[in-house]
DNA sequence: TCTATGTGCAACTCTTAAGTTGCACCCGAC
DNA sequence: GTCGGGTGCAACTTAAGAGTTGCACATAGA
């Protein structure tokens, strides 16, 4: 479940959460070098149990950063660019807003010294 | 401390840990709407503690995405995009490079399936 | 000077994220 | 069939983050 669209601001949180950890940045490194791998393959070259790797797994794919698909036996990991790309936009727009807003701000002081004087 | 610039990693990792919390965020929106503010004033509309906004302004600030300064006995604090302005990039340049990644192995995929026939 | 308000520090609770281990199950290969 | 490697599920431990309360300190203003 929890995998029906939400809204934007879920989405942005859920990515937010997912990238906040430094062990799932690595795995989606290791995804995006790779292009597929298994959770089994993923825990390798890491220091942590395969379990672990499954658990960022299934939340890097809640955020919609990852996406699995079982082959067989195995289930295949591949890298999801989308959420990743929502959440930049996000990212840019909120920096652009606060920009806007502190030349505002700025203004603003700028023409009350000038009356003050 | 912790002050002195750090790394480009550290930074971004500091920047995601700092905005995944929601009520982080919220103290975001309310610094650029106010421009500056202090975390009383801030505390207010929330439903934390005085203490809570504190902390919360202090890993922000950690993050470079506020900045504090004393004025008398009170402290303002005020937005300060740039490091999320460098967050944004690097989210962005991270996107791009899924992207091509993917684009690369939908290209190489292709090129073996017309091999194989 | 006295008072009220804002700040800073410390100790504490509570929840949750991260990681572990153990075991059952499934499926491909021999 | 059976054997081995990959998955999935569950229970558990542990560490850290979010929040609280209480109190001491500082400063603007009456």
């Amino acid at each position: 479940m929890t995998d029906e669209p939400r809204g934007a601001a879920e989405a942005v949180d859920s990515v937010l959460v997912a990238l906040a950890d430094p062990t799932r940045r690595q795995l989606l490194d290791l995804l995006a070098a790779q292009g597929e791998a298994t959770a089994t393959t993923l825990a390798e070259p890491l220091p942590v149990s395969r379990q672990a790797v499954v658990k960022h797994l299934a939340v890097l794919a809640t955020a919609g950063l990852v996406s699995g698909s079982r082959v067989g036996r195995e289930v295949r990991y591949a890298v999801r660019p989308a959420a990743l790309n929502a959440t930049a936009r996000w990212m840019t727009a909120l920096a652009a807003d606060w920009d806007r807003r502190l030349a505002n701000i700025k203004r603003v002081a700028e023409a009350a010294q000038r009356d003050s004087r």
